[in-house]
Formats: C-alpha cells, structure tokens, sequence
DNA sequence: GCGACGAGTATTTTT
DNA sequence: TACTCGTCGC
C-alpha cells in the first residue's frame, strides 16, 4: 500500500497515532486535512476500524464531499457507513435517530436565520415590543450567543431592564420553536449535547459506538462543539483534532480560539503533533503572511518552511473607489489569464456587497466568474415561499412557515386578521392552524385559505406537490402579469426549483417532501460551489481550506479589512488572521488591492485609508507598497483621530479632519488624496 | 381593514 | 442599497 508514500515523516506519525487524544497543530498548506484523510484510510485498512464507528467531522459540507471522493479513490472497503459530515449534520442526524429521548419529531424542521428573524419578529409584536429599541438581529445574535455557550433560557440572568425583556423573548422563542417540532441551527448543537448530557444511556452508547473521532478546523470550534465532542470521548479517547489557531476566524459565531490554545490542559493525556512543512506556497508568500500573523498576541507560534522556490514578489495596487479598483483588478485578471485558467484564480473580499463593482467588471469583460454566497438560492424569496408550503403541508405545527405562506400571494390577511388569529391562538393555548381553523367558520377569506390547504394534501409526491401549489396559488400566473425584468429572474428561479426536485426525486430515487426537506436543510453556498472553468469570487471566510495558484484580495482599505465593525469592537486579530487565511490560499501569486472613496449611498463621503495590514509586509517582498504616500502611511500608524471637523481649501476644496499630529499639523482627506497640513492655515 | 407609497435609517463574516 | 415605519386612498 503506497498510502504513506504520500506523506512525510511528520505526517506519518500523526497518522499512526495510537492511544488517546492528539492534537495536530500546524500552519497553513502543511496537510493538515490529508492528515485527516490519510488517517481514516490506516484505521479502516490496516488496523480493521469497522468504517461506521469512525466519526470525522470537517467545517463544511463541501469538505465532507471531498473528503469522501478522496477517500472512495484511495480505499476499496465499502465506506458507505462512516460519519463525515459537520458538526450541524451529525447533530441533526443523531437527534432524528434518537428522537424518542427528545421532545421532537423524527421529522423536525431546521429555521434558517430567516426563519428565526420572523419568529423574532412575530414574538416580539406579540410582546409589544418596538424594533427601534430592540433590533431583532441583535437579539437574534443574543439568544445565539448564550445557545453556543450552552445557557438556555432559564438559566439566562438578565441585567438590566432590557435585557429581562430580551430573557421573555427568548423564553417564548423556545417554546414556540417547540410547539412548532422546529430548531435552529444552534439548537442542533445545543438539543445534542442535552441528549448526551441528560440521558447516560446514550450518551454511553454513542461514546462506545465512535472509537475514533476526528475533528478538522479544530480552531473555529464553539464551547457547545467542544462539550459535545468531551461527551463524547470520556471512554474513547481517540480524539484526534486537527487546527491552526492562526486560522480561527468564526469568533462572531461562538467560535472559541481557547479550545486549541487549552486542548492541552483539557486532555492532559494528549500528544501533539506539528507539521512545519507547507505543501502548498512559494517562499515569497509564506514569509510575507508570516510576517502579518506574527502581529498577533493571542496565539501559538509555529514554524513554517517550504522546498519551493522563492517566488514572484505580491502586487499592491489600488483604485480611487470600488469601480477603478474593480477596472485595474481585471486588468492584471487579464494578463494572468494568458498562462493560466480561469479555475486557476481567486478573488476575495471581506463582505459580500464589494462582489458587486467586481462582478460588473467581469461582465463587462466577458470574463466568466462564479460566486459563492450572497443571496443562496434557497434563500430567495419565491424559493423560500414556496418550500415553506410544502414545509408546513409536512408539518401543521410550523408556524413560522405558516405564519409566511399566509398572505403569500396576497390574499387580504393583513395585520388585523393576522393579529387576530395571534391572540386567539394564545387565548386558547393551540397552535395558530387550529386557531386558523376555527376561525375559518366565521371568516370566508381565512377559509379559503383551510381550503387551499386541505386541496394540497395528501399529496405524496415532492414534485407533484411543488407543481400543485405553484398552479393552486396560481404564484408564477401573479409574477407573470407583473411583467418586470425582476418578476422573470423569479420565475427562472421556480422553473430551476422545479428541475432540482425533479432530479431529486430521478436521482435519490426518494419522493416525499419530507426526505427532500431534510436534504435542503443544511445546504450552503460553498456546498454548491463547483470548480468549473471560471474565475471564483467569494468572501474571505469562505476561502477557508480552500488553494488557487493566483488569489487577489480586494478592499484592503481601513474600514473595509479590517471592518469597521471590528474597529470597534476590538476585535482586530481576527480581522488579521482573515487577511492572512486570504493570503495562505495561494500558491503562486497574489495581488491585493485597496480603494479610497466609499461607494454609492450611506457614508459615501468618507475617504478611506490603506489597511494598517498593508503596513505588517515588507515592501521587498511587495510590488507597489512604497507608493503609498508618507502622508497616508502616517496616518493609519500614528496621531490623534479627530470627528467630523471639516475644513476648506483653497486649491482642494472641501476637506475631512482626520488626525492631528504633533498638535500643529493636521492630516486632511480631499476627495481622492490625503494631504498634512499646517494648523495655522486655516485660521 | 388592506396594501401602496414615500420617508428615513442602518451598515460583516455563516453552520 | 434594502428594509422598516407611518400615512393615506380604496
Ligand atoms: N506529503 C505531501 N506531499 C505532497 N503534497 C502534500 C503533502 N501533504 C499535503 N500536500 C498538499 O499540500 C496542500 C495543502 O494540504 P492540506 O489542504 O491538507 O493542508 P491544510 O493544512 O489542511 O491547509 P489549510 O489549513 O491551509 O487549509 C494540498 O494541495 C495537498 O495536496
């Protein structure tokens, strides 16, 4: 078996590991996933490991995939029964076996973050609670936050006011997602570990079942992660993870940098294992990203050497706003296009509306290109409509679907009615379609709607279903008579939705519409992604684990990468370690950009500064960071900030204060350049 | 009682 | 831009 040719001496060790927790801690590019991978192959091949009792877990589904085509290549064994998948996939798939411990269905829809917006929403009208003075995203991002460190809604201690009325919220969102036999996606983890915490039984099973559990992206793992994976491995020790803490960039989500820093402490008994070598960048890059991360406080420090070249030097290059950033980016895009393949290049970002000057441009250019998130397919509102039809057809206790489809197409339930069926439902304490039902008796518009309804049931097949609800609710006829450029990109959406659960039911040779439910649920964008021949634009998260021979990382303006968010928030080591993930995907060449006026709308009358990152590379190792001005140097690095003085100049018109420095000179933004000047000028 | 329309405002990353 | 909130006409 040539398996472990493929590997290098580090790498072999941690694969054969034997014995108790390990811990593979290693940079970027240096395999740490063909670790994974390779390890999985020993244990089903050479050690006899039955498949279906190891547990891998990867970050996204998209990884699982790949992890399993590899692995059908490299093993003959039947691998059908091993669990790969994420942390959400396995969680949802444990709760659906064991679901007579829970309070759930086997059937138990999952909201996506619309879904709980809404539900939010409703509770909150209900609760008579404004959104000026609690804005739904923030409580959304509250309840999540307790979720992921496992703090129901009990045991939630409020301070102050508002925070009691964000503690009622909670409480009713939790029964409501309840009675609706619903969860969320951090209720995945949480229901999970309840399971195993509550219940020994299983939980003793399940540790017994997985003797071997490995985890990839050990960095971005929460507390909830990390307490079910320590339920899990109190008997079986062999938990085999695998990280870069330099690499964690899903703190916003719970993501909990602590677990790879203290593995060590948690599992006294671990081995650690450190892989220096990188597979994947030239010289050039490794050093000019170390040279970045190394800025960091917070983390481990690790070697990192390659054997290839030294490598071309990086590109710095910028645009007066997002559009001639955009123009020069396609520019360069071009050139590398003339020995490389579309495929070959990457362009990354830091949020999801800067893919717009760029994708313009593209166009422009005829340059074919491919984007990973944004708005999903599934996530569009007809598409979302619509499955939430047969959603609640699967399911009369969902309400939000419901609560969705009920005036969707209009059909003159407005807020009074809809108010009504509210309060008479929680009156009578049943769910709002038995509210609606009753209510139907007296009301012909509410029984018209029971009677939509009860035409759609007892449909069984998924296909049918979708076609039926589409001609009852006559949903593309209303589009159609809109006869707007907009109303025929949804109708191009329906007819694609129609053709993937037509192929779903071809393929999976499965037709109720709750298996296609289940299939959907979990679906992301980057699970999507294909690599066809075409340029790949997405945001930098998204890059994660990802390698193209050319990357560009655009926005690399202060405000932008680091966003202004973080600024604030202080969280600006994760904002580098975005930048250096971004610059870790590269094998060959990378180009970064920045721009200086902000695009159309709010805020566009900020100027913008380069990235204090800018300023971590050496500008030996990067073509164009000399011409940025003295000017603008000092201003990212030094001097007091000042807000909103403005200034006017005789030559340069209109100016923006942005520091003082020395206290006699001040650093003033004109539109399109930076210029210090004296105080006593402009008085 | 419903919904169209205009005014005003917020502002990231995602399983 | 995109979404919420308030007003007004049917
Ligand atoms: N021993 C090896 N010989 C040749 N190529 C290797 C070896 N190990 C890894 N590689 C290659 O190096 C590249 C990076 O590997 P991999 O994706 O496993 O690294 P990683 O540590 O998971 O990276 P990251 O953390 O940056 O996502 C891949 O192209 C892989 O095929």
């Amino acid at each position: 078996m040539g398996l472990l040719e493929e590997l290098n001496e580090e790498q072999i060790k941690a694969v054969k590991h034997l014995g108790g927790p390990a811990l593979i801690l290693a940079g970027a590019g240096s395999g740490k996933t063909r670790v994974i991978t390779y390890r999985i192959v020993y244990l089903v091949e050479q050690k006899g490991i039955s498949p279906d009792r190891i547990l891998a877990v990867t970050f996204t589904n998209k990884a699982a995939d790949e992890m399993k085509e590899r692995l059908y290549d490299l093993v003959s064994t039947n691998l059908k029964s091993l669990w790969i998948g994420t942390f959400h996939s396995m969680c949802a798939r444990i709760l659906r076996e064991y679901r007579e411990t829970t309070p759930f269905s086997r059937n138990f829809v999952i909201y996506d973050e619309q879904d709980q917006g809404n539900l939010i929403k409703r509770i909150m009208n209900n609760l008579d609670m404004r959104e000026k003075e609690f804005p739904p995203y923030y409580i959304k991002r509250t309840i999540s936050n307790l979720k992921n460190r496992l703090i129901d809604e009990h045991e939630f201690e409020p301070m102050g006011s508002k925070q009691i009325r964000i503690k009622e919220v909670y409480i009713e969102y939790q029964r409501k997602l309840l009675d609706s036999d619903a969860m969320d996606f951090d209720d995945l983890l949480f229901n999970t570990y309840r399971l195993l915490n509550s219940n020994e039984g299983v939980r003793r099973e399940l540790d017994r079942h997985f003797k071997h559990k490995l985890v990839d992206e050990y960095q971005d793992t929460n507390h909830a992660q990390y307490m079910i994976l320590k339920k899990l491995s109190m008997k079986n020790r062999d938990l085999f993870v695998v990280g870069d803490d330099d690499q964690s960039i899903y703190g916003f989500r719970g993501a909990d940098i602590s677990n790879i820093l203290d593995f060590e402490e948690d599992f006294p008994d671990c081995k650690i294992y450190r892989l220096e070598r990188n597979y994947r960048s030239t010289q050039r890059i490794l050093r000019a990203a170390s040279s970045v991360v190394k800025h960091n406080k917070e983390r481990k420090g690790k070697t990192l050497w390659t054997l290839e070249n030294e490598g071309g030097k990086l590109t710095l290059f910028n645009g007066y706003d997002e559009n001639s950033e955009a123009r020069n980016m396609v520019k360069f895009l071009k050139e590398e296009l003339l020995n490389h393949k579309r495929s070959d290049i990457m362009i990354a970002y830091r949020t999801n509306a800067q893919s717009r000057a760029i994708e313009d441009e593209l166009l422009k250019e005829g340059i074919e290109y491919n984007i990973v998130g944004g708005l999903r397919f599934y996530q569009r509102k007809e598409i979302k409509d619509l499955l939430s039809y047969i959603q609640f057809i699967s399911n009369k206790r969902d309400s939000v679907s419901l609560s969705r489809i009920l005036n969707t197409p209009r059909r003159g339930i407005g807020r009074t009615r809809r108010d009504r069926i509210e309060s008479y439902a929680e009156e009578k304490r049943i769910t709002l379609w038995e509210a609606i039902k009753e209510i139907a008796r007296e009301d012909t518009i509410i029984s018209d709607f029971v009677d939509l309804i009860s035409s759609l049931e007892n449909i069984e097949r998924v296909d049918e279903l979708l076609e039926a609800i589409i001609d009852k609710t006559g949903y593309i006829r209303l589009l159609d008579e809109e006869d707007t450029v907009e109303a025929d990109s949804r109708i191009e959406n329906i007819l694609e939705l129609l053709s993937v659960v037509k192929t779903f039911t071809l393929k999976e040779e499965k037709y109720s519409p709750v298996e296609y439910l289940a299939e959907v649920g979990l679906k992301t964008d980057i699970d999507e992604w294909k690599r066809d021949d075409s340029v790949s634009l997405m945001t930098l998260h998204n890059t994660k684990g990802l390698e193209f021979p050319v990357v560009f990382i655009a926005g690399l303006s202060e405000e932008v990468l680091p966003h202004y968010r973080s600024i604030k928030d202080g969280t600006i080591e994760e904002e580098r370690r975005l930048f250096y993930v971004g610059l870790t995907r590269s094998k060959e060449k990378v180009y970064l950009s920045y721009y200086r006026k902000r695009g159309i709308g709010w805020g566009s009358s900020r100027m913008l500064i380069p990235s204090r990152f800018l300023f971590e590379l050496s500008s030996e190792d990067v073509d164009g960071l000399d011409w940025i001005s003295k000017e603008e140097r000092e201003e990212v690095l030094s001097g007091e900030s000042v807000r909103d003085e403005w200034v006017e100049h005789p030559i340069w018109g209109k100016g923006k204060v942005l520091k003082i420095i020395d206290g006699d000179k001040l650093l003033i933004s004109f539109d399109g350049m930076i210029k210090k000047i004296k105080r006593e000028f402009f008085t």
